[in-house]
DNA sequence: GTACATTTCAAACAGTTGTTTGAAATGGGG
DNA sequence: CCCCATTTCAAACAACTGTTTGAAATGTAC
């Protein structure tokens, strides 16, 4: 068999298992049984089993990430500064496209976004910051344009807010598309997903800020 | 030693390297090591791993939840129905009260419930939904009575995305303390996140809804 | 078809995990 | 003090993990 068939092979079986049950629950012994292949084949072809996560995620990222860089660059280039919704709206079409690439790769791809955010803290943080940390400063520019009005440290908060929302969100989606089906007969995919996502995002990060009298206010009411 | 001292040091001593590293990445040696007991009394004192994790977490949850239904319940016997703010501010009170329990107890409670929903998934919402449904079936009504124009699907979704939010950021939250601290000059602390975590959930569980053909036109903007 | 490099394979490795065992120690009541 | 239940302890258990090994098979160029 030739290196990259099996290769291929095992990134396929493993991005399953991965988005499924997340990294670290997903042994080599399984991934290398679904792929038909042998144990030893993910060391040697990838080296290791944190070599094989970050090359099942980068299969994504390169086709993700220099599409939004792309958009980005577009929004940057503008007279005046874009609205909050325009800079969030950016995200959508690069990863429907990622359908394009494999039928269920923007599911995928946003499963092991929220795996390697949730299972294993920090790696997954430190190799895209690493790998991709323009892009994402072009992004928070874009952010900090659109909202003037907040200082650097609210939106810093907001949008780690916002990352635990969509990570959280995808990490799970498996079992929250159930549960809305089953209780609200909703057929739910992913694009719907990412609709409903959106306003809520756009709402939260651009929120009006309140002070600590008013939060303290707010606490004691209901005595 | 008596009973309850070994398995409130076993407890104490948990519950701390579960929030630091989570429940996969901690094993019963160095819980045992810890709280300088022996091995066997885990399982002698709580039977399983499993059954020591739901203790850690219960010794928080039942100080919380009646604290929090009966908040509810005050709010729900109101005549005319509540605000969001109110229904949301309703969970501070009893959260930040978790300190005279034990001087870190907001902290370690939230980043415990943090773990608890991205380490095992689904482990801990059949065990909350199992033994607190009804609490948290109060807080949706509440949540539906302030937002009379959200379908429920669209609350339960923007639910989910708020669970997210918390959950992700207090899971991490070690973490972007001392991002925070190291960009931006924070003393950042929980309280404080809490305060700013407020604002940003409120919003979004409100954000007004858009139709796809508004998306559809966010997302083509930028060509 | 021979020579050489690449790839596969079964087997074993060393390490960790949660759990169980049976004897030793400790506890308090009669 | 003795008895008996409770608790501790060191040791071993079986199952799993990622990784390495060295020989066998396969592929490729001459």
């Amino acid at each position: 068999m030739s290196r990259v068939q099996t290769q291929q092979k095992i990134l396929d079986a493993a991005e399953g298992l991965f988005a499924e049950s997340g990294f670290n629950d997903t042994s080599l012994r399984q991934i290398t049984g679904r792929a038909e292949v042998n144990l030893a084949a993910v060391n040697y072809h990838f080296g290791s089993k944190k070599a094989l996560i970050q090359a099942v995620l980068q299969r994504y990222l390169q086709v993700v990430m220099p599409r939004l860089e792309q958009q980005f660059d577009a929004l940057l280039a503008r007279q005046q500064p874009s609205t909050l919704s325009e800079v969030l709206a950016v995200f959508v079409q690069p990863l429907l496209e990622l359908k394009q690439v494999k039928p269920q790769g923007t599911t995928l791809f946003l499963q092991l976004l929220g795996r390697g955010y949730t299972d294993v803290q920090g790696h997954l943080r430190k190799f895209i910051s690493h790998h991709y940390g323009s892009v994402l400063n072009k992004f928070v520019l874009l952010v900090q344009q659109s909202c003037p009005s907040l200082s650097n440290a609210e939106i810093f908060w907001r949008l780690h807010f916002s990352l635990g929302t969509v990570v959280f969100t995808m990490a799970s989606s498996e079992a929250l598309f159930d549960i809305a089906a089953a209780d609200y007969r909703e057929q739910a995919d992913i694009a719907s997903v990412i609709r409903r996502l959106l306003p809520y995002l756009a709402a939260g990060i651009a929120a009006p800020t309140i002070d600590s009298k008013q939060l303290d206010l707010m606490a004691q009411a209901t005595f």
